[in-house]
DNA sequence: TTTATTTACTTGTTAAAAGCAAGTAACATT
DNA sequence: AATGTTACTTGCTTTTAACAAGTAAATAAA
């Protein structure tokens, strides 16, 4: 496991959270693109390791950043799923993802999508939440 | 230096940038404490070490994130200033502090200065971002 | 119903990065 | 001229990440 120092500064704090470029990652697997499973964060284009991710994982657990639970349709399968202390990411992620659209100049990111992103905001990250909502009593 | 693979997605692109807890605590130094200087780096509470700031600070510069220039008052000295691509995390960073407020049981940030930040987000920004623009043309 | 396959890991080893201590060189101060 | 400051570099140790192989439980296929 990683090593964390936190020294009561909110940055000390996020990257005492999260301050490994994995964890972001997995974020992104999770409340971006949807994935749930083990063997579909395995697949993800950065190729992490399996060791790695079990750590990660565990930590993410730990942290209250992830809870996980049981597929009663496979039972080996566990299913991953967002807390809402990660979900309250979601600013932080779209940051990233306009930061990045503006400086990457390799980026997937559309002008559309981040004048949207910009311009709409508040809907954008709305709409983000709204897949994990339905959880909710 | 740390290993760094982008896939073209954003948040690939913001880990291969800035994927390690110091690359954002340096940032902040900067950014948010307004420290220009190297020995003002090494003092920071995280306890940073003399090799890994100065591959830091190399490979920030390599990014385009800062910039170098000698004190002429002196010339010991290096001036270490952020670019509009670092300044341009400046909602990145006011995002990780509103989460770090919110979750931080032990967090330095005050309620009023979060409702600050997220009821008058724009205004928040301009405010940090103001004492680099006496830079501009 | 044994046999293979899937799923989610663990364990052991190697490679890379971080952390620590000491040293250096240019400039400045006394 | 000697001492201190500033920004590093170099060498070594420790920690973390990456890679490869193995395991165990649940399911599917023969």
């Amino acid at each position: 496991m990683m090593y964390k120092k936190n020294t009561g500064c909110p940055f000390s704090f996020s990257m005492a959270s999260f301050g490994d470029k994995w964890t972001i990652l997995i974020l992104r697997e999770i409340i971006a693109i949807h994935h749930r499973y083990y063997d579909e964060f395995m697949q993800m284009a950065e190729g992490i390791s399996t060791n790695i991710l079990a750590d990660r994982l565990k930590d993410m657990e730990k942290q209250k950043l992830i809870t996980r639970r049981r597929d009663t349709k496979n039972k080996r399968r566990w299913i991953y799923e967002p807390t809402d202390k990660a979900l309250d990411l979601i600013p932080v992620l779209l940051e990233l993802a306009i930061w990045s659209g503006k400086y990457d100049p390799d980026t997937g990111v559309t002008q559309a999508h981040i004048e949207a992103y910009t311009q709409r905001r508040a809907k954008t990250l709305k709409e983000w939440r709204k897949p994990f909502e339905s959880r909710k009593p």
